[in-house]
DNA sequence: TACTTTAATCAGTGTCTCTGACTAAAAACA
DNA sequence: TGTTTTTAGTCAGAGACACTGATTAAAGTA
């Protein structure tokens, strides 16, 4: 079986899992802008930062980032050591959902060992940290 | 780091890089599209089916069908044991984009294990093989 | 100062995906 | 057999996301 979708099948089950635990949780944001919520950094980034982390054009990113602002997830705000640019930073709220977020990864990651056993899960998470190496364009 | 984010990125890459391929050869094609297409069995499947395989509803399912077919990539044919169905096929036209994909896979393949070197790769398939066991819907 | 680059936004468009409502054929059943 | 329910697929409408191209304002550079 081709090698794309065997890394799709899981990747695409984990992510429906925890956008539907983050939602259910009352936290109403969709997976495009969870992507992008997760690359923010602690002290805040900015837009083309951001764009180039998910690998989106800056208009994708401002498209997003004005949803995640209206609905009160982030904020934006001057950044003080450039004029043009502004810092997008995680508010309080967007905050609340990490250890919803965390919860359901860790629940799904405990099923996952519990099937395929610890010594696979230890060497499917070092050969994928290995081929982030050259598959990792933001690296 | 994150397992979602682990799988996703050279998912990506790889996606990104035999779409390249396939259109850079002259198969006007988009990754949704792709998708689809993959999922036709050889003797054809019905929509529903192909619905089911790429986890998206049948309206998708079918507007993706119609620009295939407008682009001579798949044909509908009644479906000899029932009235209401039609089967998808794939035609010589699409078919003959599969050794261009299945190069580029190759040579992507080659890349990887050259870097992650022939065990970790061996690893890495059998523990996603296995995973999929219990993380593929359509299983 | 004049020119170039960079950060972000505005305008417009195409693709993908969904929900809800519908038609027609097949299957189930009374 | 005739009626009801299920199934296969389509039509209509809407929202989300991604793009290209053009523009504005600030910063950096010659």
């Amino acid at each position: 079986m081709n090698i794309g979708l065997l890394l799709y099948i899981p990747y695409r089950d984990l992510e429906n899992r925890i956008m539907a635990a983050v939602t259910a949780a009352g936290f109403d944001m969709t997976i495009a802008q969870a992507r992008l919520l997760q690359r923010i950094n602690p002290g805040g980034s900015r837009l083309t930062e951001l764009a180039e982390a998910a690998q989106v054009t800056k208009q994708t990113a401002g498209f997003l980032v004005d949803q995640l602002e209206k609905a009160g997830f982030v904020q934006r705000v001057p950044d003080p050591t450039d004029g043009r640019a502004r810092l997008v930073q995680v508010t309080d709220k967007a905050r609340e959902a990490v250890p919803v977020a965390d919860a359901e990864m860790a629940r799904i990651e405990a099923e996952w060992e519990r099937h395929i056993g610890k010594r696979r899960m230890a060497q499917l998470r070092d050969a994928l940290e290995k081929l982030g190496e050259i598959t990792d364009p933001y690296r």
